[in-house]
DNA sequence: TGGCTTTCATATCGAACACTACGAAAGTTG
DNA sequence: CAACTTTCGTAGTGTTCGATATGAAAGCCA
């Protein structure tokens, strides 16, 4: 079941150079996952909105998966960065207010699809697709485990009191992140999800 | 481009019976809706689910977005009852409280598929289902509005402090509603949704 | 210029998609 | 029983799905 490997990657040894650019068909076939999800995605939009033929498409990116793949770990930028920037920030409040009303910028801005594509690209799908799927809920753990970290810390010092429950804080702020991101696509507007945000971040525990 | 009208709901005038149980048949495809999303169910899972073949589902039914539609009035139940619990709560708090407990429960049924058909089914599609979406999206916005009013008459009868923002306030319990889905599709624990509802509800005001 | 390698465009592939024609079968009504 | 209405099972409609076979075209190096 070995796939033939995507030529975009490897080294080559002089040939025909490609015609387009491949970061640039990447971005545009990203943003098309980002408004139609995975599986409903056809090769056909993706071809349409990243200007190349099918064959460019499977010999520069391998198969739909592996593009679809891509186009997450585009999305989601470093994960390590952020991970950093959870434990750097001033507070485990800091931290999830920058990650919230980051998310509400990213889903509500102009040139992008409304919503998360992570949210919105794997909520529902075959049993085919359930790899995809996991390796979408993967990154979204991966997020609350260094938030529900940076929240224990705060335990630790004092900044929040010591019967805090740092899992269901963590999870709090994840589950409004995904949360914003169906807000989001019903076409709830920037301010309204910036004041949901304000809102969910009262209920963290005091001193 | 009128459709022939599915028989199962009109008056007919003596002829073979039904060899199948229409609400039973209905419960099992909004089941399989629930579980796999509308565009990514194919007519043969549903045939498959429903134990009867494909003329029998187009002449009960009509079709795939008719099928889908009865299912989402099946999953959703009397709305109107549902304001009706909602005005008539304690309070505001109490009617947030019952909503997203109770979504809890539903959408970590061991009966039913994890999270929410609504979240789910309509996450992500074509444009060519948009009209699906937007009448799911009609569902959320509903309940939405209703919990908005129950949260302003607590403003004006003095159970909550005037300045409270009751569409940030009513649009938070939606978000986090949403977001269980996903964080329940995602497997986790029923014990930690109610964890987080409760984390959630301390966003509430207190005068 | 003559290989050599790789990408290109055209034209599909078999499978799955939503959906339906048609005649036999199963009831009710006279 | 015979006429009538409706559903059932079989088989198929055209379309779109993800993924390819094939050979010409384009560039690098000798």
């Amino acid at each position: 079941m070995k796939q033939t490997e995507p030529r975009g990657r490897g080294l080559k040894k002089t040939g025909r150079p490609l015609s387009f650019d491949r970061d640039t068909a990447l971005e545009r076939a990203m943003l098309t996952f980002w408004r139609h999800g995975y599986e409903t995605t056809s090769i056909t939009d993706l071809t349409a909105a990243m200007g190349i033929t099918t064959p460019s498409l499977y010999g520069a990116f391998g198969d739909k998966k592996r593009l679809f793949l891509e186009s997450v770990a585009l999305y989601a930028g470093d994960l390590e960065a952020t991970a950093q920037a959870i434990a750097a920030a001033p507070s485990a409040l800091d931290a999830a207010r920058t990650l919230l009303m980051g998310a509400v910028i990213t889903y509500t801005g102009e040139a992008t699809p409304p919503g998360c594509l992570l949210a919105s690209a794997t909520a529902s799908g075959s049993p085919a697709s359930s790899d995809v799927r996991q390796s979408v809920a993967g990154i979204r753990s991966f997020v609350a485990s260094h938030l529900e970290q940076r929240i224990a810390r705060d335990i630790a010092s004092g900044v929040l009191p010591p019967h805090t429950d740092a899992s269901a804080l963590a999870g709090l702020v994840m589950t409004v992140m995904q949360g914003l991101s169906v807000m989001a696509r019903d076409g709830m507007a920037r301010a309204s999800l910036q004041a949901i945000v304000a809102t969910a971040l009262q209920a963290w525990p005091r001193r």
